[in-house]
Order: C-alpha cells, then sequence, then structure tokens
DNA sequence: AATGAATGAGGATTCATTCAT
DNA sequence: CATGAATGAATCCTCATTCAT
C-alpha cells in the first residue's frame, strides 16, 4: 500500500483450492472484515485477523498477499451489498415516491455496514488503489441516478437546464456525506427521521418533482 | 519501568519567550504543512518537517511535543482561513445571490486550500481528538447558516415545513463534499463551472429561494 | 494519536508454542543475563542481547515485550538458585554449625552470582515492581531464618527477650550487604575467611548460640 | 558519568564570585536536592533543577559542569551531616550506652535524609567516580568504629578474638542496611522502636559488651 | 553573567512479510 | 497446505550539553 509496488505478487491464493482452503479462506475474510470494524484499517494486524480467523499467522499469506489485499475483496463485497440497494425500479410509483424509497434504502444499506464505511473512507484517503475501485463504484450509481434524472428531464419533470450528471454527483455526495457525518463522525443529531425526511425533501425540491 | 518519567511536563512546545524563538517556531508551522500538503499525514515524518524548517531534528520538539501536535495547530489555522470565507452579509443582495456568493467564497477557500482539506479528511478518519475539533468548526458553521434559514422562513422565503438545522446540515455536506471529491479524489470532472452553478441552484431550488 | 493500538497483546513474549521457539527463548535468555553482567541493567540495549543470542533485533520481541521482562525472568531464575541454598536443614548439627554453613552457603551462592546480584541492586533502585518480587524472596527467607531463631528461643539456646522476626532481619541484612560491599563495591579487604569468621561470630554472639 | 571521562571540565563554577553569584549557586544546590529526593537521580532533568531554582536552563552550566557534579556535591553535604553524627565522644557512659547513642543518632539522620539515602545507594550502583566518594566516607566512619572497638578490647569489655576492622564493617552493615530497607524499600514493618531495640541488643551481644 | 534556543546522537519498539519445518 | 518462528528497516522521541545573544 501507499505506492509500495512492489514485484508482481505470485498470484497467491486465487484459485480456491480444495473445498477445505475454500472454507478457510472465507473464515479469514469474513475474520477480517471484523477486525476492520473493531479497529480501523490502519490498527489492524494481520495477526489479529489470523487470530480472529483461528489460523496460524503464516496461513494469511497462503490466502492473500497483503493487508491491502484482503481489505479490497472486504471491500468489494460491501459495495455489491450497497449498490444492490440503490436499484430503485425504474418503474412504479411516482418520482419523489422513488427518491424517497431509494434514499431509504440507502440508509438501510449505510445502517448495516456503517463501520466498514469508516474505515472505507480512511483507506480511500491514502490509497490510490482503492481510491480508484471506490470511483468506479461511485461511477456507476451516480451514472444510474443521471439516467433516472434525464429521463425525468425528457418527461418535463425536471427543470430541462439542470446538468443531470452533475446534480447526480452532487446530490449523492448530499446523501452520502450526511449519512456519514450522523453515522461515523457521530454529529449527535437525535431524530434520525428528521435527518431522512429532510434529504428527501431537499432531493426531491431541488431537482423540482411534484409531490 | 523507572516510573517513566516522561517529557519534561510544562516546558515542551509551549510558546517561545524570545523573538528568536517565535520565528522558527513559525518556519516549523510553515515547513510541516507544505510537508502534510505533500505527502500526507501518515508519511510524513518529523525529520522531514524538521529538514524543510532548516533546524535540527531536536528542534521541532522544542516548540511542539508531537506530529500530532503540529498537525493540529496547522488545522486550526486553516480553519480559521476557511470560516473568514462563510461569513455572507446578512444583508445585501437576494438571498439567491447570497447563497451564490457564499458557495463561490468557499470554493475559493476550498481550492486554495485543496490539498490540506485532504489531509484533514485523512486525519479525521482515526483521530477523536481532531475529529472532536472539526466537529465544533463544523457546527459554528452550520448554526450560521441554519440562523440564515431560519430568517428566510420567517421572511416567508423559505418553507415554514423545512427542519432548519437540518437543511443547512445536508446542504453544507452536498458542497463540502462535492469539492472533495472535486478537488481531492480527483473526480475528472471537467468544467468547475458546471459544478459550481449546479450546486448554486441545487442549494436555491432545494430552499425554495425565489431567484 | 491513533488511539495507540499498542502491541499485539497476548501475543508478544509468551511462551513459544514449539521446540526450537523454546531453545531460541532459552538462547536469548543466556545472553540477557551475561550482557547485563557486564554491562549493568542501564548500559544494556536490547541490541545488544538480540546480538549475543545471535537472533535478529526483532526477535528478542518474539519472546519478551521489553528489556524489563527479561531481566524480571533472569532475576527470577537467580533468586531461585540463592534462596534454594539458604535451606540449612532444621536438624543436624550444633545450631551454632548451622549458622556457619548457612553463612558459607549464601557466599558461596552470592559469589557465583555476584555480578547478577550487583544488577539486581541497581534495579531494585529504580524500579518499583522489581522491588515487590524482591521483597517477596526476602521475606521468605527472613520467615525461614526466624522460624530457626523462636524454636531455638522454645529450646533455651536464644534469649527469649529477642525479637525473632527483628534479628532474622537485622541479621540477614548483615550478611546481605557485608557480602555487597565485598563482591560488588569491591571494598578491598583482602581476606574473605576473615569476613566469613567475622559474620559467623557476629551472628552466633548476637544470637547468643552456644560454640 | 557512566565513565564518560570527557575533556577536563573547564572548572565551571568554581570559585563563588560575587556575592549574587554564591547564592544563585546555592540555590541551585538546594533545588536539585530537592528534585533529586522527588524523582531520582535517573528521572531528574537538569531542566527540572533550572526551573526549580528558578534560574534560566543555561545557568545551570554556569555553576555546575554536570548533572553528576550538583549530585556529587549534593550528596558530599549529606555525608558531612551523616558523619557528623557518629560522633560518639569517646569517653562517657557505658560502651552499651554509647552504642545504642550511636544506633540512635544515626537513624536519626537517617531519617532526616531518607530520600536522599536512596538516591545515593541508585548512584554508587552505576558511577565509579561516586562509588569512591562513598567509599573513603564508609572508610572512616568504620575506621572509628574499629578503632573504638579496639580499645574496649584492650580495656577487656571485648573478646580479644574479633577482628576489630571486620565487625566493625560488618555491624557498619548491618544498622546500614537495616535503615536502608526500613525507610527506602519500606519493609512495611510498623515499629521503629522494635527495630532499634534489636540493633543495639544484637551490636552489644555480637560484641559482648556488658549490659 | 544570564538567558533560552539549538543540537543530534541514541535507543526502544513495531510489524509486514519471508522462510524453515 | 499449515504452522509459527525469524527478520530488520523504520521512526518517534529524549535530553545532556553547547552556543549565540
Amino acid at each position: 500500500m501507499r505506492s509500495k509496488a512492489g514485484p508482481i505478487e505470485e498470484a497467491a491464493g486465487q484459485a480456491p483450492l480444495t473445498e477445505r482452503g475454500a472454507r478457510t479462506r472465507e473464515r479469514i475474510l469474513c475474520a477480517a472484515r471484523e477486525v476492520f470494524e473493531e479497529r480501523g484499517f490502519l490498527d489492524t494486524r494481520v495477526a489479529h485477523i489470523a487470530r480472529r480467523a483461528n489460523v496460524a499467522y503464516g496461513s494469511f499469506y497462503t490466502y492473500f498477499p497483503s493487508k491491502e489485499a484482503v481489505f479490497l475483496e472486504v471491500a468489494d463485497r460491501l459495495f455489491q451489498d450497497m449498490t444492490q440497494h440503490d436499484l430503485v425500479p425504474s418503474t412504479g410509483p411516482s418520482p419523489a415516491a422513488r427518491v424517497r424509497r431509494a434514499n431509504r434504502s440507502y440508509y438501510e444499506a449505510y445502517r448495516r455496514n456503517a463501520r466498514m464505511m469508516a474505515i472505507i473512507e480512511q483507506v480511500a484517503t491514502f490509497n490510490v488503489e482503492f481510491q480508484e475501485m471506490r470511483r468506479r463504484h461511485r461511477a456507476g450509481a451516480i451514472g444510474r441516478s443521471a439516467k433516472a434524472i434525464e429521463r425525468w428531464q425528457r418527461a418535463g419533470l425536471v427543470d430541462a437546464d439542470l446538468d443531470a450528471e452533475m446534480a447526480a454527483r452532487a446530490l449523492a455526495a448530499m446523501v452520502d456525506h450526511s449519512l456519514y457525518l450522523w453515522f461515523v463522525q457521530g454529529e449527535d443529531t437525535p431524530d434520525t427521521e428528521r435527518l431522512l425526511d429532510t434529504l428527501d425533501a431537499l432531493t426531491i425540491r431541488a431537482l423540482g418533482l411534484p409531490t
């Protein structure tokens, strides 16, 4: 990490090999997530992960070439879970209702994964490789939102002046960062409903969607 | 062992007593900011700072008890600079114009300090003390925005249904995080004006301010 | 900062799991004793110990969490050796002869371990944890002496007026410190027999034992 | 210290110069003793002494060439005080009474200086120069005791078989070390009188003095 | 003399990764 | 495959002493 490129890793732990091997690998992966959540990336030691997974220190390196490697994989799984839930059906109730539903859905996913989201933010601040992976995931989600906005623009529901891509980006940043500050940095506001209602209302009004 | 005497308590890292000392301290502070910006907090070594400041290694510790301590002070100065510029005059042109002006002003400040903002985000992911300092600064800025929104609500310019405090919080998150992704994580969108215009438009519409 | 993760708690410095590990640990322990004897505790560097044991710097910390920790263990072993030898048989020749034998025995043990006794005295002057350990060992030895004196008092061999516990304490201090000054501080008196004879004579007369 | 000989010190602070200078020097000396007592030699910093004496850091070196130098001088004064009090009048009451008086007198002096005695023991474990100074003081005191014993031997009060020099040495060790363990290492025996009575009794019986 | 700033060698400890068994 | 021992570069911080003013 930290741009230490190093020699080409000899693809340690790529093929899951035996059934038993696959289970061990899985154990390490779960253990890694747990420890990352508890201690953050920086304060996690490979030894912690190995112990939590009940494997020998060296066995970690049988399945993963480095601490970064497990992290990337843990994070990738999490992104799967997170983006699974932004799939708001393109047809269905009113646009405003769909915005609300999407926000709630994202909120639920965030809540489930809040601890890891914090660590992800941490790693994103110093690991270029990881930044790139995150950018890709974000781009996907924003692209889908932009598509929806454009559709609404064509339907005359949203002002055509608005830059759909930029708006999607900015509104995603709003929701994302609000939840981050809420869950992770513990901005001590008491009432979640107020936060969510406000996010809904601001999004809908900003887009000019009918209620 | 040896009952750990620790550093000489009140002496280390205090205000220098002479003019010369004050200058050296300042040199170190500037050097620290430069190095932090270039390498990030984690990859900065005290040796780097000392060398950049043209002082002996030990001289760093004459003025600051630790790497964290300089960082806190560098960050504090930066927060001064950043918040100096969110002071949008409460009287003057139209509310929409004032929102625009405030956004531009914040944007300029962010641009000036973009590198450090990145590092600040980094440190905020693992340092509790620093999180608290940042929370305080944020609370101040959000309070001021909330006040403005409430004024506009009393003037009938903003829907009274809106939770002023929450809205201020969410819109600040939107602007803040958009700029962060823009400057720091290098979301490769080419055109700043588009971003700013969109942020303005979304803010104004979200609040329902007349244009 | 960074909430100080600290060393990997339970792992460092623990009992090695394999035969090979046990041997390495033993090597380090012996090397530590040698180096402590040669340089004293304060002037011993972990690097010295590692080099003497022919292990890498880091390997020291595989088995011991700190310089203090090895020292405590070295000292503990030594105390075992020292107290093994104050076990004067409670039956046997005359009390006076037994006093003499105990003194000689202790003298021999002291001579064997003189270098380390010096270091132990050194560490005892600043390390509270170690003071405690030493106090316990001393208390055991003094308790046994006191028991013997009480037995002699009941047998009418020692004046019943004497405080057995205090006398044991004071006489132990006499022998101990005399040997310390003799061996360690190098009081340059030439003739060991004279010292030992005097210690015997004073002890026996002080207790009033028949010769 | 630690045998770092170094170049010949340019006799810093030898001549007390001005009246004012003499007072400053005295202030530093007192401050040094206080700090040594509070923190021990190893944990005392020159900065502590300077601050306590209310002089600038650098002024310490105007009067003393090193931390060791002040310590030696503080210790020397203390030895003056300690030995002043072993001057038991060679004529007067019975020998036993004189032994008792000498013990009490030494006990009082020890109590007054207990803290520094601890530090002295500490420094004696690693500083050769200091060991020598201490040996000289000890030799003086032991010489005087030996003289007294010899006198008593010639007077037929003490068995002529006893090695006067060795006996003086051993009995001094007994008293000294008993007080050390009592005051410094805090052997938690409650009752000082019992200790002193026992020391008196053992000394007197060991020498065979009539009571 | 007095002041306090400047110096920098020195040492304990950490921990990702490699390797021998 | 599994195990756990071995490695050693890297980095923070201390503090006696010197020096410029």
